[in-house]
DNA sequence: AGCATATAATAGCAACTGCTACTATATTCA
DNA sequence: TGAATATAGTAGCAGTTGCTATTATATGCT
């Protein structure tokens, strides 16, 4: 009731974020982590900034997940030959190995935090957090709407 | 589509406290102390231990979380007479005036959030969200059901 | 060519989060 | 009463996140 959406999205990230990392504690890596490889494994190549464009965090944000990944040996950073303050980023065939593991667990840990929904709730509410992310993603970016 | 519902919620939510931050900046609060202190205008007087579970975060991670807040000037924590090891809390009258002015930015930056959603589709919106967040809850607790 | 401006990435700082390990106090039970 | 166990809270460490400022390089304009 005076719950608002806000935080209430914030507490199921995080519980979600804490099982998934639970899971995964052997492994050595955590929920974002594996979120970024199963984007770089998409994009590879990819330069930073749009990267974290891509991911909508900032560019320090990702540039401190790069140096932990890369640390870990799963992604590996190359000098862009066209702009030397570049890297383009590559994953590292660890990583991959890592990402076949980890899909059906993630899959099956979606899977309890979405029980008792059915399947048209399903997609209701991933409709429906979609929306709300296009506004917040919208109002984030409006900063460089007068010059146009 | 390959979007899980878990990185679209830690998404959303991360987008929407990056929005309230930046409307707080001056204020000096951010969007999770604030939260904080809502629980805490409803509770005056709960001991550290409670509130965590309450919020369901780690009592490390509210003890550090009262901290700052202490150290703002905000919530003053006071010696449990029945107990040398706890701590009980209250806000100070700072904090309930800070409440006051948040209040309707909390609910006018959930209305832009909420854009394009009608009243019903809010009202499943947090219904969904909220089933999730119960499962998730539920799966943490289970460790203690063996003894039972 | 040379200067002004923009861009890619990073450094410093700080808040949020949780795991493991620890201290201090309380409770239970022999 | 005294030892074993449980509980309240905290310290250390590490990952995620963003703001502001900075460095290095590229681009645009004269």
């Amino acid at each position: 009731m005076n719950e608002t959406i806000g935080f209430l999205l914030n507490d199921t990230a995080r519980l979600f974020r804490r099982a998934f990392n639970a899971r995964t504690k052997d492994s050595g890596i955590t929920a974002l982590q594996w979120r970024l490889i199963t984007y770089l494994k998409r994009h590879e190549g990819i330069r930073q900034g749009p990267l974290a464009e891509l991911i909508e965090v900032e560019p320090i944000t990702l540039s401190r997940m790069v140096d932990r990944l890369v640390e870990a040996g799963l992604v590996e950073r190359r000098a862009d030959p066209a702009d030397r303050r570049a890297w383009q980023l590559y994953l590292t065939p660890r990583a991959g190995a890592l990402l076949n593991g980890m899909r059906e667990m993630a899959e099956a840990l979606t899977a309890e935090a979405t029980e008792g929904l059915s399947a048209a709730e399903r997609e209701q509410l991933i409709d429906l957090v979609e929306r709300v992310r296009a506004n917040l993603s919208r109002r984030i970016c409006q900063k460089e709407k007068e010059t146009a």
